[in-house]
DNA sequence: CCGATTTGTTATGCATCATAACATTTGGCC
DNA sequence: GGCCAAATGTTATGATGCATAACAAATCGG
């Protein structure tokens, strides 16, 4: 079994056979992947989620893309905010509810989506030949169980 | 098969099966439940690799726990300072080399790594319960693979 | 109609990560 | 031995992500 001696180097202290520790670190080189790949007018993660669910539901309501990505609502405002004065997206207020606001990607907007799309999937591509298919679809079914613990309170 | 199609809910646009949106919202998922098990003086996901790698590395420098952990010199300095400050870890001076530090835990240091090894293993024990004892090897193996983008330099 | 809730917003704080610059010290090399 | 490159710890600074509290306006329920 590989434990991880001190053999010279330093001893990992057995982090790295750690979910969280190994978590954390896949998802920074996963994200920087990402990063350097984009390079259009979307470059981060963030955007791109935010991009990607108002495209696929155009008039989506701040308050819903919140409880999609999991983002709270007072930072999905700076967020937005940003995406609109890059003239991605547009903040039109709703005629049956005034309080909420009808997201919707612009022409450019949508054109942005399309770019990101298409370097996101080259990413996507160089994640699966490094996993094989059928590792890849593995880890989303095990990710998606890890993300049940939001939900249940520590039972005991 | 699962398109994700929205039925009065919010079409996710596929993120749920892209990695990187996944591997995110699981590491949430995770340190959440890492920190809420956390009732001691180690609260945090990196404060505990931190002093576990202390602990298994007496005497250790601050740039080879950069190394290991893959942190910024600069960002370690505040760490190690917040966990000195707690009474946790010591800084001497190395006499054979001036510029380094040696870094070792205090009595209290090995206590409160003690008292947080337990309530890691109790969260660890959790997630086996999630995925299984096999899913989570597999699980640690796939991850070790998207560490390996962080090195290789995207090659086309 | 009135109280509770929802929605967007502002302000604020904290944690994490990154870069640049600097002084001190060490090491390699001629 | 002396000099230049590299390593080490440090400071300063900025961007990002996430969280909470409080607020006004609007909606909803009874």
């Amino acid at each position: 079994m590989p434990l991880s001696k001190s053999i010279g180097a330093t001893n990992m202290a057995n982090l790295d056979q750690q979910v969280g520790y190994m978590l954390r670190q896949a998802q920074l080189a996963v994200f920087a992947d990402f990063i350097a790949k984009q390079r259009g007018a979307v470059l981060r993660p963030g955007q791109f989620s935010i991009l990607a669910v108002i495209g696929r539901n155009p008039g989506l309501s701040q308050a819903r893309v919140c409880c999609a990505l999991a983002i709270k609502r007072a930072n999905l405002v700076a967020a937005i905010d940003a995406l609109a004065s890059l003239g991605l997206v547009r903040r039109d207020a709703s005629v049956t509810d005034r309080r909420s606001n009808r997201l919707h990607l612009t022409q450019s907007g949508q054109r942005a989506l399309q770019a990101a799309l298409e370097t996101q999937a080259q990413h996507e591509a160089r994640i699966t030949r490094l996993l094989g298919s059928a590792g890849k679809r593995v880890l989303l079914k095990q990710l998606a169980k890890l993300c049940e613990l939001r939900k249940t309170r520590s039972p005991e």
